[in-house]
DNA sequence: CTAATTTGTCAAGTACCTTGCATATGTCTG
DNA sequence: CAGACATATGCAAGGTACTTGACAAATTAG
């Protein structure tokens, strides 16, 4: 069963990634942070755009936003142009976080490249691609 | 990456499984139930079994069992043959969520059959069980 | 200026998992 | 057979990631 291997391979690859991480010297992150992370622009971004992008609620980007702000990945800052709005931006270690996340999952790729072949690994993504365009409403982002 | 593809589709395919079941008069399936329910022996299966084929630990299957339990499609025995054992085995209710649910699963997968092709499910499925193969220790058993 | 809308937060609850510890039962050795 | 050890399960606490509902403050529309 097809959902078998995903919940398989998810947990695989996100313990995997948490795991290397760690031992790059980058402590605190968690599978779910790059998802949030790699939807951050540079001068940061704020919690409604977020979870548009992210295609899930303000409570829940807030949330996990908090759990990050603990980790010392992201700040919250005031937006200057909207009194109600909160913007959540990198900090030093949440770029070098984001940056080692990049890193550990190409490398982790590039060994799952090696066991299928380069177009292989380009058709398992292609085709889970191809699946969520046709069934997924939600945009497509940052790290997607 | 390939790390966010595999959790949207999995979630994707988590709600959409519990969501239909429910209007199939299914009621309290959740997306980690069948994983449990398709590795039971019609005899029942005791916990630690469970355990060994699953991949996880006697204490998250224990758990487990007591949350499927409670939504009535397994019951707990002793083991006749262990008095420290005891066996989950499926009610009248389990088998036939079991059933429904593998209807359901496999309904999913022949639309995405459609979008993809069938050759295309087919190397997608293959694609992900050629990385586990490589790199998961764990056996496959039951519903895998 | 009032009313509606948008934004973020708080609070409670659910699902699934982890670790550590306790306890009951079984097996093996001397 | 007794004692030591291993095995099987349960209990408790805690953590991650999420959901829903209600709310107050700020903004925008009429």
């Amino acid at each position: 069963m097809l959902l078998r291997l995903l919940i398989r391979l998810t947990r695989q690859m996100s313990v995997e990634t948490v795991t290397r991480m760690q031992k790059r010297g980058i402590h605190g992150m968690q599978p779910a942070y790059p998802r949030l992370l790699g939807n951050l622009d540079t001068e940061g971004t704020r919690i409604g755009g977020l979870a548009r992008r992210m295609g899930t609620t303000r409570q829940a980007v807030a949330q996990l936003a908090t759990e990050i702000e603990k980790a010392g990945f992201v700040e919250r800052v005031a937006d200057p142009q909207d009194g109600r709005g909160v913007i959540v931006r990198f900090t030093k270690k949440g770029r070098a976080g984001l940056s080692c996340a990049i890193e550990v999952m190409t490398e982790i790729e590039v060994e799952y490249a090696g066991i299928l072949g380069e177009d292989g690994l380009e058709q398992l993504k292609s085709l889970m691609a191809g699946i969520l365009d046709q069934t997924d409403t939600q945009g497509t982002f940052g790290l997607d």
